[in-house]
DNA sequence: TCACAATACTTTGCGACGCTACATATGGAG
DNA sequence: CTCCATATGTAGCGTCGCAAAGTATTGTGA
């Protein structure tokens, strides 16, 4: 919960989306995928990711396979067709969005991808 | 609303605290601020932004003052000085926020600065 | 003169969604 | 045997952006 307030309200998509792109990923897995990519800024609890993946397969964006690794059910999520087109537009709205709001913020620091 | 969902879920505060800045304005005119200041991306509605501008008031980050101009009543907000430093916190958590984000999208075009 | 746009502010109510809290189940470490 | 990590799930709450509708004044064009 590294970041305090709902700032993620309409992100989450987009990124549960990108981390699953490399490669099909379970729920719990993509948490820590989340974690680990953002250098623990976004910790996001369960309550949010789950529902979120279940509200992406309903759109058609994934698809899960459950699978028993060890003795435990899984489901592994994989992006669909659909969700990689998705996944494009968000990646431009993200980017409108973080070049307006930088801007208006100013001085700010600048985000400096790889 | 050049931003199809919500994206902006919980980043109108710290626009509006960032646009009042430089100088007192008046809500119409916050409006403007943020649509030309964002180069057109964030055109937002005002049923988002005076109930925002009421919330913030509220929350003592912001006050008002009425004056008549041209006959036209209009209500003139300005930073106070807790809302001077909300706008520090804003900007700090802005900068973590959309470099986790852009750091997870990964190869999105970069944001162009000012 | 009359209609309409722009300026300027307000409020009701809906809907979306992130999060807390809780519930369930297994495997491994101490 | 207990505790933690792994792994998934749901109910309910609260926040808040937004569409829509309403009020009022000034300026403009037909």
């Amino acid at each position: 919960m590294a970041m305090r307030p709902e700032l993620l309200k309409g992100h989450v998509d987009a990124l549960l989306l990108a981390v699953l792109e490399p490669g099909p990923q379970h729920g719990y897995a993509v948490i820590e995928s989340l974690r680990a990519g953002s250098n623990g800024t976004l910790d996001l609890p369960t309550g949010t990711v789950y529902p979120a993946l279940h509200r992406l397969e309903r759109a058609g964006l994934i698809g899960s396979d459950w699978e028993t690794v060890g003795g435990r059910r899984r489901r592994t999520y994989h992006l669909t067709t659909a969700g990689r087109a998705a996944l494009g537009e968000h990646r431009a709205l993200w980017d409108e969005f973080s070049i307006a709001v930088s801007a208006l913020l100013g001085g700010g620091t600048k985000p400096a991808p790889a």
